[in-house]
DNA sequence: CGGTATCCTGTCCGATACTG
DNA sequence: CAGTATCGGACAGGATACCG
């Protein structure tokens, strides 16, 4: 076997689909969506309200994108007015521990990062 | 006080700077670099050659982000060829764990996510 | 060796208008 | 309510050329 570190998930190869999964988990709303389906189901305009700031475009297809992936399920509930809950699959459910850590270490080093970068500003006001 | 929950570390807020945060460390090479550095500290063109694909923009580029943000430090050893050797500061070295559990996270359901897509591309080419 | 500067193309994404 | 469709500006990011 000539088997190269390459094979299996090594995310520094051009190839390795783990760099195309990590981008999609890098997505800004990505996150955001599944930290919030993370409690319970939620319907679109529930995400919507809850996540500031992001257009119905943006929900819409980080929404399908996500189902494409296994990730969420869209369940459509056919009445007046129309009804569609958006939930969690065992796979999406299982993302919310390392992104929880993510968050977390953003939350913790906030301001460790912002002073660096105010720090940073300062010298190259100074020239 | 009228502190609400958007005060402190609440992504889903527009303001708070977690999500300035959180789109930086999403970004596709600021993962490879913390994770490439996690071993010991590398010089560019070592950088540059580990991890595939990244172009001496991006590479420079990703690198001054990451020195503002006080995650690394970049070190200029004046000699003939010049050299430079990049390294993780204290914060840095603090974000390799939860990096590292979402590389995990991908290895793992790499073959799940991609078995989804196939899935789903089967149903829409049937119609 | 380790960059910077410039150009240029693709894509992201918000705004807007319309629909079952 | 929960979308789809379309347009257009901003910007990410590759290719290339040049520099201390």
């Amino acid at each position: 076997m000539v088997t190269t570190t390459e094979q299996r998930g090594n995310p520094y190869a051009q190839g390795c689909p783990t760099r195309r999964i990590l981008d999609r988990i890098g997505d800004k709303w990505t996150v955001l969506i599944v930290g919030a389906l993370g409690e319970k189901a939620l319907r679109f305009s529930e995400l919507k309200r809850r996540i500031e700031g992001i257009s119905q475009k943006m929900l819409t297809q980080t929404l399908r994108t996500l189902e494409e992936d296994g990730l969420i399920t869209r369940t459509l509930i056919a009445q007046v007015p129309v009804k569609v809950e958006y939930q969690l699959t065992a796979a999406g459910q299982s993302l919310r521990a390392p992104l929880r850590a993510l968050e977390e270490w953003a939350i913790e080093h906030m301001g460790e990062v912002l002073d660096a970068r105010a720090a940073h500003a300062d010298l190259t006001a100074a020239h």
